[in-house]
RNA sequence: GGCGGGUUGGCGGAGAGGUUACGCACCGGAUUGCAAAUCCGUGAAGACCGGUUCGAUUCCGGUACCCGCCUCCA
């Protein structure tokens, strides 16, 4: 058995994983708001509880695993986009309008996520489905005493919470006196937060005994996680910037709503994504979506190649230069295993170095000296979520034949034709020791993207990414004439 | 003001209290008509100041700088 080992950030150790159930063992991943497309910040926990679901599935059985990840669907900025819609003369009803666009956010969430090369979850919950089960929770924490309502909202009362605060190391007092906190008139203390909040006509909203409303955003996932992994369950994660306030407040909500539970064991959280060294934000102009970047010639896996070579608990400076050699790197080990059976099990240490708290940059490093094995680089590699079937297409249509007349022959022969009539050429000019003609035919073909090998037996051309096909049918076709 | 993370060789980026990380780049050699590719090889680090230790880049304390959270945020 593999030991695996992550670590806490409720502790702040790195620890053994050991599953409250060997047999179920379950997750719980904080999901996007869906009111538009993911950025690429967001694709960072998605990634780094996909390779550990690969572990768990590796070291458990996939059939004893539980991951769940929800969609956000009750949100303001979706109202607003909804909104906006209405205003824009849509004749939907506003609450159609929601569904519309949290629907083609949720399709949007899908392609980008999967071109990456993530699992989907079992389950995906929508906030929407688990109104009735925030209500009775909320109900629950009234009747314990940790709640209370209060001018048509419910608020948690944090000082009923002794451990308010433990998850993310702070003291309610001491972030009182950071006072930048808004204070309702209607909260008892300044740090109390809203578990449910009154609707105008002109909201969503669902009927609750505090009248017509909607919950605040960070009863959803504890009503979730409950329903779908029970009370305890083994790991919740997401970046760190949901530390605190998001998941401080879950812990208080779930665990005094059941105060026998544990709510979740280990916590793990990604440090943030930064975009060329400064912060990913719209103003600076380095902003992008998942989508951008694919859209940009980034393939998926080489995008995720890119995310897990640095560690998850690391800032993550993402630049194009680190893009690029990614793609060189990935297009190498395409090659090597082209057409290569993967073999049964991944490298032993590529396995343990995940298990030691997810050590994506290590198993990568393991990698790299798996070059002469191609068909245990291609099992290790997929381990990882690399190399996967059906992934290597932006590969292969490098290799496509962009030119009518070189796919009517096929790229490989217009090859062969170059190869052997240059193999004459330059059979000649070592007779004749003129090599011009050699030289200006190499020249021509590295322009054209090519890599062109001579050894002693023969002349070797090689596709490269970005090899101008159509340049090649051209030289092809002014050799033969 | 409070809390947290980071600082490693030219660049990226790990582990480990003492022995080569690894990748890219560079340099040297083999090879080549010249190259490329390949193979072999060399060099190069641990922000700064103290402390613990036989020994610290790795532990502890402090300083500097960078980043994030405390308000919607992965």
């Amino acid at each position: 058995m593999v030991d695996i080992r992550l670590t806490n950030t409720r502790t702040r150790k790195k620890e053994a994983f050991t599953p409250i159930d060997a047999h179920d063992v379950r997750m719980y991943l904080c999901g996007p708001t869906v009111y538009d497309r993911a950025h690429l910040g967001n694709a960072r926990p998605v990634l780094v509880f996909d390779v550990l679901l690969r572990l768990l599935n590796h070291v458990y059985g996939a059939d004893h695993v539980t991951y769940v990840r929800n969609f956000t669907d009750v949100d303001d900025k979706i109202n607003a986009e909804a909104q906006r819609r209405k205003a824009a003369g849509s004749d939907l009803s506003l609450e159609d309008l929601i569904v519309e666009r949290t629907d083609e956010t949720i399709a949007w969430y899908h392609a980008d996520m999967d071109a990456l090369g993530a699992a989907r979850p079992h389950h995906e919950p929508r906030a929407t489905e688990y109104i009735a089960q925030m209500i009775a929770m909320i109900e629950t924490l009234i009747a314990n005493g940790n709640a209370y309502a209060a001018d048509g909202h419910v608020l948690f009362d944090v000082r009923s919470f002794p451990e308010y605060g433990r998850l993310s190391g702070r003291s309610v007092d001491d972030m009182i006196a950071g006072a930048r906190v808004e204070v309702a008139p209607f909260k008892r203390d300044p740090m109390d937060f809203v578990l449910w909040k009154p609707s105008d006509a002109d909201l969503p909203g669902w009927d609750s005994p505090w009248g017509r409303g909607r919950p605040g955003w960070h009863i959803e996932c504890s009503a979730m996680s409950e329903a779908l992994l029970g009370q305890s369950f083994d790991i919740h994660g997401g970046g760190i910037d949901l530390q605190f306030p998001h998941h401080e407040n879950e812990v208080a909500q779930s665990c005094c709503a059941h105060p026998k539970a544990e709510f979740a064991r280990v916590w793990l959280h990604n440090e943030m994504l930064q975009v060329e060294g400064k912060k990913m934000s719209k103003s600076l102009g380095n902003f992008f979506t998942v989508r951008d970047l694919l859209d940009g010639g980034n393939p998926g896996e080489v995008i995720r190649f890119v995310m897990l070579s640095t560690h998850y608990r690391k800032p993550m400076d993402w630049t194009q230069a680190k893009a690029d050699e990614a793609r060189d790197i990935m297009w190498e080990w395409r090659k090597l295993t082209r057409d290569v059976q993967p073999a049964a099990q991944p490298d032993p240490r590529v396995v343990e170095a995940i298990a030691n708290d997810l050590n994506t940059p290590g198993a990568i490093a393991v990698l790299h000296g798996l070059r002469d094995d191609p068909a245990l680089l291609l099992a290790s590699a997929r381990f990882l979520g690399l190399l996967q079937q059906g992934d290597g297409d932006w590969m292969n249509a490098d290799l496509q034949v962009l030119d009518s007349l070189a796919e009517y022959r096929g790229i490989d022969d217009v090859l062969a034709q170059i190869e052997a009539r240059f193999d004459d050429i330059r059979a000649e000019a070592m007779q004749s020791k003129d090599f011009s003609r050699v030289d200006y035919l190499k020249s021509a073909l590295t322009d054209a993207g090519l890599e062109v090998r001579m050894s002693k037996a023969r002349v070797e051309l090689i596709l490269r990414p970005g090899t101008n096909q159509h340049r090649v049918v051209g030289i092809a076709d002014e050799l033969a004439s």
